[in-house]
Parts: structure tokens; C-alpha cells; sequence
RNA sequence: GCCCCCAUAGCUCAACGGAUAGAGUACUUGUCUUCGGAACAAGGGAUGUGGGUUCGAUUCCUGCUGGGGGCACCA
């Protein structure tokens, strides 16, 4: 709250101006140098001279100094006192600080990473597992109530191909196996359908049992690996539960929303959108899709928790299909859909060789997490940081381009980076635990160095920062906030001795305590692990 | 063919319509009797292309080129 506080003192002092036009804006400049906050009302008016003479002479509570600048900015430049006290709250707040109250009271539910039992978790899932819940823990520190939500794809053709190879007595590589026969063999194919059939009316006790047993143990599988992410889903959704509703759903809509075409029952987008397309929701079969499951599962998750805000991860290869499966949805459940946000991420694609579960081509999550680990001494905590800073670091609708021989990078601009950091700052503060220095003090900071002072002008705006990536669904401001802070962090410690005997002393150490306090929660966020020491 | 997304340094990525377009990596060089060198500092190097809107465009609109994705019974 410090930082809209400061924010509004400045926009406060500007309206008392008489100023009138409403299209400026208070920031950040882009470089320090340039002041703490920045506004562009003197171009937006015209009248900067003007308006710099003003405060020049009665700068706002919290600005030390006032300046003109470049084609008729006015810079603001915090007091010490201001930094102080920012200093002194973040050590109070503690773990607390860099909450905020922007979404207090409002219920989200966040579906992420569905992966397809009897298929492989690879290095794909990774992008939704990690995105998702990382905006999950986003939109808790800004006061909402959140529910994460895995919706499974355990019913469908994918599952009978591989339960066809299980049948055929291959238990390696089913789906892929499977997905093979389907396209080559004409009797497999017919045999597959047929067992399609049967998952869906469990009418063979054999196929009854091979599906429950492969189902069984790819759900455990899948748990293995959230336990080594760090992910908890609180609700755990299937297809084979959304089918039923899903078809009841369209069935009831025929004529209003869907209509019949060659034998299916389909929903012809154009006459909805422009840029929407014809999709099929029951097939000729009488079995519903992933259409009609969508649908069913958009009622299941609001019956389960009644949401204000059903946000959905996929990657960008949906994009357009969820487009389409929403319009239907705004037919049937307009205030559903309303509710509904897509967001799609963009997929880890390799530099060299293509990835294929298709074609039993792929790289496991847990693959890519061993290798991690034999590059930084095998450090679970390690791996797991560098991994999910890959893919936070970036726009969330990018997509990695991932190098299989440089593997995942761990140094520099990096999780491990911002690990060593918070390893760096806790050590500090244990030595000067060691020797009897208080921590709760914030000393005398007189005559600050550059280095020392950039830290503390990045340390409070952590808050605005959790805030703004909500607002804008993205994570990857946390990351390179973060970034930048321990790069500040890391040029302050290695300019400055903190533990001597100057009176700069203490205030030194109100740095690093605060830094840490800010880079473990902005980790915790990302849900990066912060080990004390590495 | 139609629709959607993308294009920034050799490579991988940033930049809420603003100031000298920031990082990392790679390359060159420097920092170690000092709290953790998985670190710090210095150097060269970039907005695909033609218009438009704006006091101001990497950002908004538009033509072109190049890349990715989607378009009926897969998910």
C-alpha cells in the first residue's frame, strides 16, 4: 500500500495544481537515474515550466526533489526519510509483504496442466503446470479465493488406442503404439472404435480392467511429479464425469444452438462470429467430444464452486477451438461464459528434432528434471527453480524455444540466479545474528553509496509489481522484477561490506533484510524453491 | 483458400504510447589478503519492410515479406 500511497500523494499534489487534463500518467521511469516516479502531464498540458515551478518550490510529502527533464518530464525523487520507512514496513510486514486487497473476496478457479491418463507427462506440461499455478498463488496474494482444478482426458479414442495396445500385450509406448495401428491398420482401427464404445457403456469386463488398472497407475504417476513441482489441486475433474451432462446439454439445444449435419451434431460457428468455425459436438456415433465434454465440465466446476472467475491454461493450439466452444457456451450459459477467461500459452519447442506423443517421441518432465539436477550438483531445489524460471521468465504466450544440448540455462539470467541471491543474503544475516547485531532496527543510512541506495528504490515496489500481474495475467513481471532486484543485490554486495564497525552499518543490514524478505516472497510466489543455503 | 498468433543484438528473452530500446548468453578485457566467484565491472552489437495516426510508435491502424497454429466427427 506504500506505493499507491506515495503515487497518490504526487497525483494529489498534481489535480491541487488546478491541472484538469486526464490522460497523464505517475510511473516508473525506465532508469533510476531518472527519479522514482515520472509524469508526462507537463506534455500532456503544455505547461511543464509551469507546473515544475510549483513543485519545485512545495514538493509533495515523501519527494525530496523535483526536476525537468528530457521533452518536459517531471521527475520525482524520493527522500530518505520515505526509505526508510519502506525499509522499516517491509521488515514488519515480513512474509506479509507485497499482499494486496486488489481482488479481496472474489472466487477463482484456475484449470491447468490436464494432462491424458495412459499418456506420458512430458516436458509440455510443464508450461501449463508451472503458468497456472503460479497465477493460482498470484491471484491469492492479491485477496482472492482460489481453487486449482486438473481436468483429465480419461475417456476418447486417445485412451482406446492405448488401451488396445495394452490388450495386444504392449505395455511400453501404448498410446503411441496404438495411435500407429489406428492409422495404418484397418482392423485396429475398427477394433479401437469399438473399444471406445465399450470405455464409455463399460460393457467388457476385460477392457473394464485393463482401463481401470492403466488408469490407476498413470493418476499415481501424475503425482509423483505434482509432489516434485510443488503443485495441490484442489479439485480433480474427468471427461468420463462431463460426457453424460456434455451431450445432455446439446441434445437440449438442438435446433436453438446446435443442428444435425451428416449424421452429427454440430455447432456452425460462422453464424455466431466472424472468425468462428463449424465444430463438431456429438459425432455420428452418439458419443460427444471434447466439445460437448467442455461444456458439461463449465456446469461441473461452477456446481462444485460457484466462481466469479474460471480462468483456463491450455496452450495456444486451442486458442481458436476455445473461442468456438465458448460462443456455444454464451448460448446456453451466458453468465458462465461471461465468467470464462482463456489463457493460452505458447509450447516448449526444441531447437533440434521434434517432440510427438503421437509417435513416442518425447521428453518426460522427469527426464528433463534429472538432467537439470546433474548440472547443478544434484540439487532437487535447484533444478526445480531453473526449470520454472524458464518458462516464467518470458511472455506467457511465447513460445520457449528450448535447446536440448544447452539444456536449461543456470546462470546468469536465471532461477538459480535469484536462488544464490536469497542464499547469499541469509548467510549475511545469520553471521550478523552470530554477533549480536539487532535485525529490527533500521540504523542511520547518511551517506549512501549508489549501489545501496538502488536496492532500497527497487524494494518497494514489490507490491505494485504482484498487483500489476494479476491485473495483466502475467507472471513473468514478478520474474524479471526479481531479476533486477538481485542484480542491484548482488553489485550492492559486492561493493559494500555490510558486517563492520561504520555507522553505515545497520542500515546496510535493513537492506539485506528486506531483500530477502522480498526475494523469498516474490519466489514463493513463482513457487520457486528458496533453499537457505545451496 | 479462410481465420488466429508471432517477428527486437550472433543466440534466448524484456520494455504499463514516452527520455540514451534493457537483460542474459556468446566474444574481448578487468575484479579475489574483505560478509558465499553459481558473483561483480567494462566494451562492441538490435526494433523484418512500406505507409498512416500522434507532440512522441518496438508498442496503435494498414499493405507486403517471413515463421507458427487452427479450420467436422482427435484432445
Amino acid at each position: 500500500m506504500i506505493k499507491e500511497e506515495i503515487r497518490k500523494v504526487i497525483e494529489n499534489a498534481l489535480k491541487e495544481l488546478g491541472i484538469t487534463e486526464t490522460g497523464f500518467v505517475v510511473e516508473h521511469p525506465a532508469d533510476l537515474k531518472m527519479g522514482d516516479y515520472s509524469t508526462n502531464v507537463g506534455i500532456k498540458t503544455g505547461k511543464a515550466r509551469e507546473i515544475y515551478a510549483h513543485l519545485a518550490v512545495s514538493p509533495p510529502s515523501g519527494v525530496e526533489r523535483v526536476e525537468l527533464a528530457g521533452p518536459g518530464f517531471i521527475n520525482f525523487y524520493l527522500s530518505k526519510e520515505f526509505f526508510k520507512k519502506s525499509l522499516k514496513k517491509i521488515i514488519d510486514e515480513g512474509e506479509n509483504f507485497g499482499k494486496s486487497e486488489y481482488i479481496k473476496g472474489t472466487k477463482i478457479m484456475v484449470e491447468h496442466t490436464d494432462p491424458n491418463p495412459f499418456k506420458e507427462f512430458h516436458i509440455g506440461h510443464l508450461m501449463p503446470n508451472v503458468i497456472g499455478s503460479t497465477l493460482a498463488r498470484i491471484f491469492e496474494w492479491n485477496g482472492a479465493e482460489v481453487k486449482q482444478v486438473n481436468y483429465q482426458g480419461d475417456v476418447g479414442l486417445h485412451v482406446a488406442k492405448a488401451v488396445w495396445a495394452i490388450r495386444e500385450g504392449k505395455k511400453d509406448n501404448a498410446y503411441a503404439l496404438g495411435h500407429k495401428a489406428y492409422e495404418e491398420d484397418q482392423r485396429a482401427k475398427k477394433e479401437i472404435e469399438d473399444i471406445n464404445k465399450e470405455i464409455y457403456d463399460k460393457s467388457d469386463e476385460e477392457i473394464n480392467k485393463i482401463y481401470e488398472e492403466g488408469k490407476k497407475k498413470s493418476l499415481e504417476s501424475f503425482e509423483v511429479i505434482y509432489k516434485r513441482l510443488g503443485t495441490k489441486f484442489d479439485y480433480y475433474f474427468f471427461e468420463s464425469e462431463t460426457g453424460e451432462a456434455g451431450k445432455k446439454i446439446v441434445q437440449e439445444n438442438i435446433g436453438r444452438v446446435f443442428e444435425e449435419s451428416d449424421g452429427a451434431i454440430v455447432f456452425k460457428g460462422e453464424k455466431f462470429g466472424p472468425s468462428l468455425h463449424t465444430r463438431v459436438f456429438i459425432n455420428s456415433q452418439g458419443l460427444p467430444t471434447y466439445e460437448a465434454k467442455d461444456l458439461g465440465n463449465a456446469k461441473n466446476k461452477y456446481d462444485h464452486y460457484p466462481y466469479d472467475l474460471s480462468v483456463v491454461v491450455t496452450s495456444n493450439e486451442i486458442k481458436e477451438y476455445f473461442r468456438v466452444m465458448l460462443t456455444a457456451l454464451s448460448q446456453i450459459y451466458p453468465e458462465l461464459a461471461k465468467k470464462t477467461k482463456h489463457l493460452s500459452h505458447g509450447i516448449l519447442r526444441l531447437l533440434t528434432g521434434k517432440m510427438s506423443s503421437r509417435t513416442g517421441n518425447v521428453i518426460t518432465a522427469e527426464a528433463l528434471i534429472e538432467e537439470v539436477k546433474g548440472k547443478v550438483k544434484g540439487d532437487e531445489q535447484v533444478a526445480i527453480g531453473a526449470i520454472k524460471y524458464m518458462i516464467l521468465r518470458q511472455a506467457i504466450g511465447n513460445d520457449i524455444v528450448f535447446d536440448l544440448e544447452k539444456s536449461v540455462s543456470i546462470e546468469g539470467d536465471s532461477g538459480v540466479y535469484l536462488q544464490y541471491a536469497y542464499a547469499r543474503a541469509n548467510s549475511l544475516l545469520k553471521k550478523a545474528d552470530s554477533q549480536g547485531r539487532t535485525l529490527l532496527e533500521v540504523g542511520q543510512g547518511s551517506t549512501l553509496s549508489r549501489e545501496t541506495h538502488e536496492v532500497e528504490k527497487l524494494l518497494h515496489r514489490f507490491p505494485e509489481i504482484v498487483e500489476r500481474a494479476a491485473k495483466e495475467y502475467a507472471p513473468n513481471y514478478i520474474t524479471t522484477y526479481l531479476t533486477e532486484l538481485s542484480s542491484s543485490f548482488n553489485n550492492f554486495y559486492a561493493n559494500e561490506q555490510v558486517l563492520n564497525d561504520s555507522s553505515e552499518s545497520a542500515y546496510r543490514l535493513a537492506i539485506v533484510q528486506a531483500f530477502s524478505i522480498v526475494i523469498k516472497n516474490g519466489l514463493t510466489i513463482l513457487g520457486i524453491p528458496t533453499p537457505l543455503s545451496m
